[in-house]
DNA sequence: TGAATAGTTGACTGTTTTGGTCAGGAATTT
DNA sequence: AAATTCCTGACCAAAACAGTCAACTATTCA
């Protein structure tokens, strides 16, 4: 598992095309103008994408990309794996002293964990991201009542 | 966020100083041999660790490095943050078009995601790695004793 | 005191990955 | 046929990665 901007314009784009499921095939141009990625850089994405299946591709005039199937059905780990697909298993393979003792230990370790967040990301769909995020606009409509007058200057520098 | 090489060489330095907890300092050159990860680059790495206040240094001989509190206190996010260290925010930050139509939309949408995920490993504790390698052990053991007589070649492949 | 150990720091280097460009196709619609 | 859009491969510069080298400081032990 590996998350880093490659996966981040993936997810991006698959969020885009999430947000405008059912209107039809949203052309890269469309994508990339609104995420700011470049046309060419999208295109190897998706030719990833779409060998995974994730989306399907229509061509001529008024073309484009469109969700292979229901974004409550489509998980983030599978969009990162798509256009990741390294499969290194954490090196440790030709080395020979890797029996049992400490060595590999701390190994074994770094796999548990990058499974567990490998589980993580494969319980999380384009939807529910969507979904999350309007609950989270109401929640904060409600609280902006209770403070009333308040102006929060935007807690910027969030760095997740 | 962000998950590389760099990041997982840091929680497996740390994971070595967590396995060795309460045995005295640890050296560089211990961890180094343990895990096959170059001395020098430990060193950069267990610098910004310091910094970050996740190790104590003993200098001299039979010095090293300790945790600077118990495992159970030093958690997974920690780690990386500390050696990745870079406050980008997704960028869209410089660009003037970022009102509240559909161009920052997904930004935030992956912003929330990203939040998702580093809350995630923020919840992981060292301690907590180890501990549920030893449930699995323990699990896999009677798993064997039922299995009794088969004999499986290694789940190779693990990618996560 | 002095030698050995071990952390500290910074500059530097070769390789790989990123993010991106360019050009030429192929398929589809109008 | 023309326009549009996907599709593919070759190519490239810059950044990140992983590691090296070297000089230094602090601590401990003999």
């Amino acid at each position: 598992m590996k998350l880093t901007a490659k996966g981040r314009y993936a997810v991006t784009a698959m969020l885009d095309l999430a947000v405008h499921e059912g209107k039809g095939p949203i052309s890269l141009a469309d994508i990339s103008e609104r995420q700011g990625i470049s046309l060419s850089y999208l295109e190897q994405l998706f030719a990833k994408l779409r060998r995974n299946e994730l989306v399907k591709s229509v061509r001529g005039p008024g073309g484009g990309y469109e969700l292979s199937r229901p974004s409550t059905d489509i998980y983030v780990a599978q969009i990162i794996d798509s256009v990741d697909e390294n499969v290194d298993a954490t090196a440790c393979k030709g080395r020979a002293d890797c029996q049992q003792g400490d060595q590999c230990l701390t190994h074994e370790l770094w796999t548990d964990l990058s499974s567990q967040i490998h589980q993580f990301l494969s319980s999380i769909d384009l939807a529910s991201i969507i979904e999350r995020r309007e609950v989270r606009q109401i929640t904060e409509r409600q609280q902006a009542m209770r403070d009333d007058i308040i102006r929060f200057p935007e807690g910027d520098k969030i760095q997740a």
